[in-house]
DNA sequence: TATTAATTCTACCTTTAAGTAGTAATTATA
DNA sequence: TATAATTACTACTTAAAGGTAGAATTAATA
């Protein structure tokens, strides 16, 4: 019952940089360092989030990563959705693939209130939100 | 954000069985074929289940499982603890070790409260209490 | 006692997540 | 233009989850 590594390392990593208030340009090596992930497996995510748009890269010297969209408009489910990561309707907690109002699972009714919850979280917290909430690691 | 197979499996074949009227014997082909789980993956888990103590195991021919507790004694969060799979307290959203009041993860407040919910749903929930919800599969 | 139907054990196979390694491509700057 | 610093790409390795196979063990019953 929790996030992939990917999932948690992305959200870690897009909250770090948009803490810094002016939006320098990142690269990977401080990133790594700062918040203790592997820099190998660092580029491979953020080379998924840059395909996907949420970060531009600048290659060669002097190169590295910022925000391609406003962290306000960037939502922590965007993220999950990336790394399949997500809690969408048609998730039954129990993998039951047509759980629904009609044959539910035996847990169907007890999952619904905290799953509303969850992805209510994730669908309204956006980067700008939890930006410097907490410790910055 | 999911559940392991393995937990999904057993709250389903534990449900299932308490879900019988009369507590009779149930074995491995019964249980295989009613839940549509892979035969030998679930005599694989219901070992497991032996030999915590949560059902019991009667071998040779006209055998089978039952449980060894009564059924309002056994937490859906009993399942999850078999298959290290559970909501603890000490598990960061974000996989960050130390992540408490002090220093914190970017979605520590958010997260408490559907983890708070999830948590009390896990404990509260016995497999009497879930018996018979919803279809039986 | 032999047979049969059941669980259990050991070992293996497959797939996926997680992480590593090396090299190519790119670009600012000296 | 050469160099150094950066991201991107390709391929590999490792560990764990998920699942399979077959033989051993057990016990009821004919």
């Amino acid at each position: 019952m929790q996030l992939s590594n990917s999932s948690q390392y992305a959200i870690r990593i897009l909250a770090y940089m948009a803490d810094q208030k002016d939006s320098k340009l990142m690269n990977a090596t401080e990133l790594a360092g700062a918040l203790y992930i592997p820099y190998k497996f660092l580029t491979k995510i953020m080379t998924e989030l840059v395909k996907v748009g949420l970060v531009v890269s600048i290659r060669g010297r002097e190169g590295g990563y910022k925000f391609e969209k406003k962290t306000s408009e960037i939502m922590v489910s965007d993220i999950l959705d990336i790394f399949n990561d997500s809690i969408k309707d048609e998730q039954c907690v129990l993998g039951i693939g047509f759980c629904n109002g009609l044959c539910k699972c035996a847990l169907h009714d007890q999952w619904m209130e905290p799953k509303l919850l969850l992805q209510r979280m994730f669908r309204e917290s956006s980067l700008e939100d939890i930006a410097g909430r907490g410790c910055k690691i």
